[in-house]
DNA sequence: TTGTACGCGTTATCAG
DNA sequence: CTGATAACGCGTACAA
């Protein structure tokens, strides 16, 4: 029940700490089988476990990996740490899960705090250009991967087209011959937001269309109920795209308030597709990231690179999920007058 | 930028290591002001940063915390991290956060990589008893307090008077004027959702009233949905409590899909108030635990144990919060024919 | 095939 | 007030 040492287990088995050691990490080379299944044995019966403290002081590698999300309260990113997880355990490395708050501070914090606790590596999520040039600056002792937010090119880590997701999102909008649309958008500051924005706006020049109502929201569903409010009081518009699912929600909530139909009156895109929408009535029409896989792929990036020293990083691609937010425009008298 | 030791400080401030180990931990004590400065210059010249694995094998502490959940996708449960994060960070602690996918197989594991990993303690919120049980096997040498789930009495931990809540619920129907109900629990093995019902069932047998249509569910958001629609089906019930604000999610789909009205022609009672049940239209009536001051709470116990030796318990209890999914029960037609 | 002895970076004990 | 030096638990050359 006590704590025990490799040195308890040479003894009690008599061998050496040496053998234990072997046995430990080594499979299967040299040393009798009999000494072998003794050692084993007593190792079982003691129900003994390594300090990997210890054993990282030697080794350098603590099997620890940081993860910083800036907000573990959007659905989001509890998915991407699924995914880092379940990959990070499969190389026998844990997790350590630390939650920004969006503030570039806690961010550096963060990073000063997971680099004393020796981690491996740091798979960031950052909402600021700030603390990943931070990390940059330590690069050289330590690996690490952006995570879904990048904001300079040639970082390793895993993105998504998200100007490829916005063009998704205003052409659909388009083909259902919609001419007056809004987009609610991420900060201004986070370029995946911009990127979104290009894309959906790059859509609409295609064929003409000016982009119209723009409104910088902070990806939190109360932003989007607002924005929304506003917009459905003010402006004529017959869709809304939402860079993110969440503000998407928001824009339910006011049309609903509003008595604004949903597809009928307004359609409405989402982006992300978080795994609660499908509590959503009508289901939203969203653009979809895979977010689980991305959040494996981070981890395996990073303990790429960890392990071989691989530098590398990887483009997903969104896609479109029509679902019964969206609907023809209404033609007729709302257009017409 | 390269990793400095205790060493290399000690040589660059000439002083030997001793000395910069006590301006490192001992704050204020003695030694010349001089000696003191010089160290701290070279410290912040270097950016150095103590190693925690060699610490901590030294001091037995890796000020590392474990925290098991069994759902990450719950949206209960990123809040439950939330607040166990932020307590532990006030105190010097990391987290490190393990998703069992209510398995109790990788809760097993887990709590043995956590134990190897040397956490000072672990916050497990568990989904079978069987792991918190193993966890009592090891509690002479691991501090643990259980979250949320409690299978026995007088563990250490925090939980939730859930069949106040379940009781809470109940009241509520019947002062609408509901006589048949139904109740989607979860799943019969987790002491939460016994407790739930319990209390519901309580609360209608006050007044008179059989409790009606029970279901097993599993807290998840699809089973509320085929159990609602089964019971909409099949049954005349003017209200359903659902023993997860998820599950009331999978009710919200059922009804639209079958065009029954929230609240008009069905109540809505659901459990937890998650964040995102904001986005539910019409707005979801529920009974609210504080999911982050639960969190943090046990952290705070957590690491009282860990540092006082103190093992205790807190139970919170839960509110009724009304909004627009239970109304009074329809009279006339329904009821009558 | 097995064991001895050293070092990893830090704290703690005990002299000076 | 300061500095050797012995731990902490483990991995690994090197020796036997």
């Amino acid at each position: 029940m006590a704590k025990w040492t490799i040195k308890d287990i040479a003894k009690k088995a008599g061998v050496s700490i040496t053998t234990v050691s072997r046995v430990l990490n080594r499979k299967e080379e040299g040393m009798s089988a009999q000494t072998r299944e003794k050692v084993l044995r007593v190792i079982e019966e003691l129900e003994y476990q390594p300090n990997r403290l210890a054993r990282g002081l030697v080794t350098k590698q603590s099997k620890l990996i940081g993860l910083i999300v800036p907000t573990i309260s959007n659905p989001f990113f509890p998915e991407l740490c699924r995914g880092a997880e379940d990959e990070a355990n499969k190389y026998g490395y844990s997790l350590v899960i630390c939650n920004s708050d969006a503030s570039a501070e806690k961010e550096e914090r963060y990073i000063k705090i997971l680099k004393e606790q020796q981690v491996d590596g740091i798979i960031l999520s950052s909402q600021s250009g700030l603390s990943s040039a931070s990390l940059d600056r330590h690069s050289k002792n330590l690996h690490y991967v952006l995570l879904d937010r990048m904001e300079r090119e040639k970082v390793p880590g895993v993105f998504l087209e998200n100007e490829e997701g916005g063009y998704l999102a205003g052409q659909h909008l388009i083909q259902l011959g919609h001419k007056k649309m809004a987009c609610i958008t991420g900060p201004e500051s986070i370029k995946n937001s911009r990127d979104r924005l290009k894309g959906f706006k790059r859509a609409l020049k295609e064929v003409g269309l000016e982009p119209t109502i723009i409104r910088e929201g902070d990806f939190s569903l109360e932003s989007g109920y607002s924005h929304a409010k506003e917009i459905l009081e003010n402006e004529n518009v017959s869709a809304i795209f939402t860079c993110n699912d969440l503000m998407a929600c928001g824009v339910y909530r006011a049309a609903h308030e509003m008595g604004v139909g949903i597809p009928q009156d307004i359609s409405v895109i989402g982006f992300d597709d978080i795994p609660l929408i499908s509590a959503l009535i009508p289901k939203l029409t969203t653009i979809r990231q895979d977010t689980y896989m991305m959040g494996r792929k981070s981890a395996e990036l990073l303990i790429q690179q960890i392990e071989h020293g691989k530098t590398d990083f990887t483009i997903f691609s969104p896609t479109l999920v029509v679902r019964e937010s969206t609907a023809y425009v209404k033609t007729g008298e709302e257009t017409i007058k």
